[in-house]
DNA sequence: AATGCGCCGTACCGTACGTTACGGTTCGGC
DNA sequence: GCCGAACCGTAACGTACGGTACGGCGCATT
């Protein structure tokens, strides 16, 4: 990880421990895939071999040893790039209704962060573009690691919080995407379809305080109506 | 290049009104545009110009001479499609509680199967894909005649609900978007990363029915907490 | 020093596809 | 019946780019 280009996730993402996918990558390679990153956010799915190998300071005949073809190395960015982003993970000690809500915030917060980011735009743009044809991958990785990851450590948050009485519902996998399009909104469509939106970090802030209101509003034990 | 009165330049750049109803096409090009249509979905973004004017039993050469180049191709393919996709208007008379909430359901309702369908979905696709890069278009067509049109024909009808006492909020483009969130949540992200994700017709009617309620829970003025 | 390996740089090949050109056919107007 | 316009079908052109081959160089091992 000597290299790192600053990317914009790195205050999100907490280094996780082991999990990774990322199956013996060489220092060199990383760096390979870092340019091609760096690429793929400048010029979406349109790069080409050439000037990623120009990029990377690298010859071809090594990219296509390294990675097979364009849609190995366009996939292996990809899981690259997804084996850094993490968003945080919260362990469900000292359950009150304040940690639950900062804890909530936190989620938002995060995930706003990453789906403004020019990296994530960029990597959904070209998982989308790929989802439709063929052998998909892209958009599978994108999901597993994106949409998915966040259910996985947002779930035990939620079923704690029910545990300890502050929030009330049915179904955690419900409640979860409820949640996740109070956040979202049409905050990633919009982006993706190229509408300039910028969020500072002032109006996410704001947001992840909205939509963790809201969400308690309807799945807090106190407060709501419950059920929905 | 013979001749310059292709609609390219035309009215790409502001958004359009309200009816333009698909500047003067004829019956054979609207059928051209509509194999076109359909190769998209089928194909996605690599169709090629062979194969729409195989499909449409055209000449390649006619296809140059109506739309100009590729590009110019898929927009008017776009805008077609856009122009035939209305969500639902509603009008604003006898205001009771009942028949909001049945009109918010139809929105909601509405809006779920046109983002599940795979036209829109093909669509969504291709204009992401173009969205990064160059004179985009796509994704502002796509977006003027999705998320944008939903809220002009919904804004209205919140509007009413205010003034008749059933809804309460500070700001009605905030409230459109909490509604937004409710209905779409993860659905359209996944089904253009490609998840599998059937969504039927009760399924979309419950959907409805439990983001309704839970919009109504967050800014209905008898039963809800103000101003979330 | 010699050998071998991994990689860079670059020239090269094959092909797919956007775009153009052109001959042939239909059709409406005179 | 003739003319021109519009259009179909297809061949041809140009090019960009994915993929491959090859020569040279640094470096490690012997």
């Amino acid at each position: 990880m000597t290299d790192g280009p600053t990317f914009r996730e790195k205050s999100v993402l907490h280094n996780v421990p082991e999990i990774d996918t990322s199956e013996a990558l060489t220092e060199r390679q990383k760096a390979v895939l870092d340019a091609a990153l760096r690429l793929l956010v400048e010029e979406g799915d349109q790069l080409t071999m050439t000037a990623v190998a120009r990029r990377a300071s690298c010859s071809k005949e090594t990219l296509y040893k390294w990675f097979g073809d364009r849609d190995g190395l366009l996939t292996a960015t990809v899981q690259w790039q997804a084996s850094k982003v993490r968003v945080a993970q919260v362990d469900g000690k000292g359950l009150d209704l304040a940690s639950l809500t900062a804890s909530l915030e936190r989620f938002a917060s995060d995930w706003l962060k990453v789906i403004s980011s020019d990296t994530s735009i960029a990597l959904n743009r070209v998982a989308v573009g790929h989802a439709g044809s063929g052998k998909d991958n892209l958009g599978a990785v994108v999901l597993e690691n994106g949409r998915f990851a966040l259910a996985k450590r947002l779930k035990p948050v939620l079923e704690a919080g029910r545990q300890a009485g502050l929030l009330k519902f049915a179904d955690a996998e419900t409640a979860f995407r409820t949640f996740f399009g109070l956040v979202a909104r049409d905050v990633q469509i919009r982006l993706l379809l190229g509408d300039r939106l910028e969020l500072t970090e002032a109006a996410i802030g704001g947001d992840a305080a909205r939509a963790t209101q809201q969400f308690l509003a309807l799945h807090g034990a106190k407060t709501g109506p419950q059920g929905l």
